[in-house]
RNA sequence: UCCUGGAUAGCUCAGUGGCAGAGCGUCCGGCUGUUAACCGGAAUGUCGCAGGUUCGACCCCUGCUCCAGGAGCCA
């Protein structure tokens, strides 16, 4: 019986015989020498069946392996005759465990978009797609173990929301037992009651945007991580933010660095990432945004482009704070040097990754929080529970929420979150 | 919802009002160190769907469907 190994391992293994089982991932052929590329989830290893070390019949049947046959070899490890550092297995023994009934559909070539995410469940197989759910894996395990080992409790928002804060148009409507329900957009109001609770609160699940949105940046179901702090001013969210932040780069480029390289990730622009983060008021930003010729306003929100623009100036994040209070949501306290203004904040990658921070302090005052819930027309009842909060023991908090797929697609250098999550469910898709 | 572009072999694409094409993949053969291996040979089509113009439409026209990029939208 032979030591069943894993890929990663064939390392520490050199001179032994071992049994690896995986899938055909690609191969090439001469004479008296087949080379098979074996693919085990751990990584991937040339097998190399010569002619004089196997049985006629297992040579002859390495000759008609297609892509994705799943088998088991045995032999002895080595290191490759050419590539240092690299590990091969000389096979002696080959057992076929299942031979694909059909052509694979994913060749090592180049395919369209559409016909890869239709193949989506087979995509997943490929060397890039691999990588990335390894980094996203990576950056998610980074976010809880930050909050996890900085005094946070993990709180749960629901999925199943009574009342839509807004307007339901970007909310997906579902039947509750005859009431209607809405898919989350948010956990952060849940947080704020959490905080009250725990003092550090933060969840961490999907949430759905219904909004005809067809851009590289928009997802109908996303991942997202809310923190939200008791006692907290936007000073403090400012320094968790970035903190957080880098903490969670350093992790990936400590860990995943191998798989950052094997999807082409210039790793030198996340070196980068470090304290301090410049930071800008919104004011700031607009100037900006008139220098570089773009025609912007005071009361302009930003769009994707204008984002670019602002994060060009920066080799790191930059925070943009206190954005006019008319652009933001009911519930930011108002600044109190300028009340038009709100105490909110956004973090900006760089490179044009755009938006994957948003949020501030938190609405603290009862009667400002009612005006402010009936400026915006929304319906007091619904809120009942929420302002409780202030009613009884208000405390000044604040929070934020990180978008877990743009911040793949940032430390992954892709160009679309598509390839940031393993099903995306997008405007015209949710198959498969 | 709007604008722009697209749909031809399993995949990626070229193509012209007059016999449907290439590369890759697949299959067969060759090669002892290959790296998206290489070399030789073969098979492969509802030209997105429906209608129209024409002696003749993959090509021109109309409608529709789907996809991509962007805009709007986007606690």
């Amino acid at each position: 019986m032979t030591k069943r190994v894993k890929i990663d391992q064939l390392g520490g293994e050199v001179g032994e015989r071992v049994t690896i089982e995986g899938w055909l991932y690609n191969k090439r052929s001469s004479g008296k020498l087949h080379f098979l590329e074996l693919r085990d989830g751990s990584g991937i290893c040339q097998c190399v069946v010569f002619k004089g070390d196997v049985s006629a019949e297992i040579f002859a049947k390495a000759d008609h392996l297609s892509q994705e046959t799943s088998l088991r070899v045995s032999g002895v490890v080595r290191e490759h005759a050419k590539l240092k550092g690299t590990f091969e297995v000389g096979v002696t023994e080959l057992e076929v465990l299942a031979t694909p009934m059909r052509e694979f559909p994913i060749s090592p070539k180049e395919h369209g978009t559409d016909f890869l995410m239709d193949n989506r469940h087979l995509w997943l197989r490929s060397k890039r797609q691999h990588a990335i759910l390894r980094v996203r894996a990576e950056i998610i395990a980074a976010v809880r173990d930050y909050f996890d080992g900085n005094g946070f409790t993990l709180v749960d928002a629901p999925i199943f929301t009574p009342n839509a804060c807004e307007g339901t148009s970007n909310l997906f409507e579902t039947d509750y037992h005859g009431d209607a329900a809405y898919l989350t957009q948010s956990g952060q109001l849940y947080m704020e009651a959490a905080a009250a609770a725990v003092g550090k609160a933060y969840c961490f699940g999907p949430t759905f945007r219904a909004e005809k949105s067809k851009t590289r940046r928009h997802l109908a179901e996303f991942w997202m991580v809310e923190p939200e702090v008791a006692f907290m001013d936007l000073e403090g969210d400012m320094e968790l933010a970035e903190d957080f932040l880098v903490s969670v780069v350093a992790r990936v480029l400590d860990k995943r660095r191998k798989e950052l390289e094997s999807i082409e990730r210039d790793t030198s622009k996340l070196e980068l990432i470090k304290k301090p983060f410049p930071r800008i008021t919104y004011a700031q930003a607009i100037e900006t945004l008139q220098k570089a010729g773009h025609d912007a306003k005071h009361g302009d929100d930003f769009g994707g482009d204008e984002e670019t623009v602002i994060s060009n100036g920066f080799d790191r994040p930059v925070i943009v704070h206190r954005y006019p209070m008319d652009l933001k949501a009911f519930y930011f306290k108002k600044d109190p040097t300028d009340p038009r203004l709100a105490l909110n904040m956004d973090v900006l990658a760089p490179e044009g990754y755009g938006e994957v921070i948003g949020g501030g302090q938190r609405e603290d005052d009862l009667a400002t929080l009612e005006a402010a819930i009936t400026h915006h027309k929304l319906p007091m009842e619904a809120f009942e529970w929420y302002l409780d909060l202030r009613r009884y023991g208000s405390f000044p908090h604040a929070g934020f929420g990180l978008g877990i797929e743009r911040t793949v697609a940032w430390l992954c250098g892709l160009p679309h979150v598509r390839e940031t999550i393993p099903f995306p469910r997008m405007l015209n898709r949710l198959h498969p």
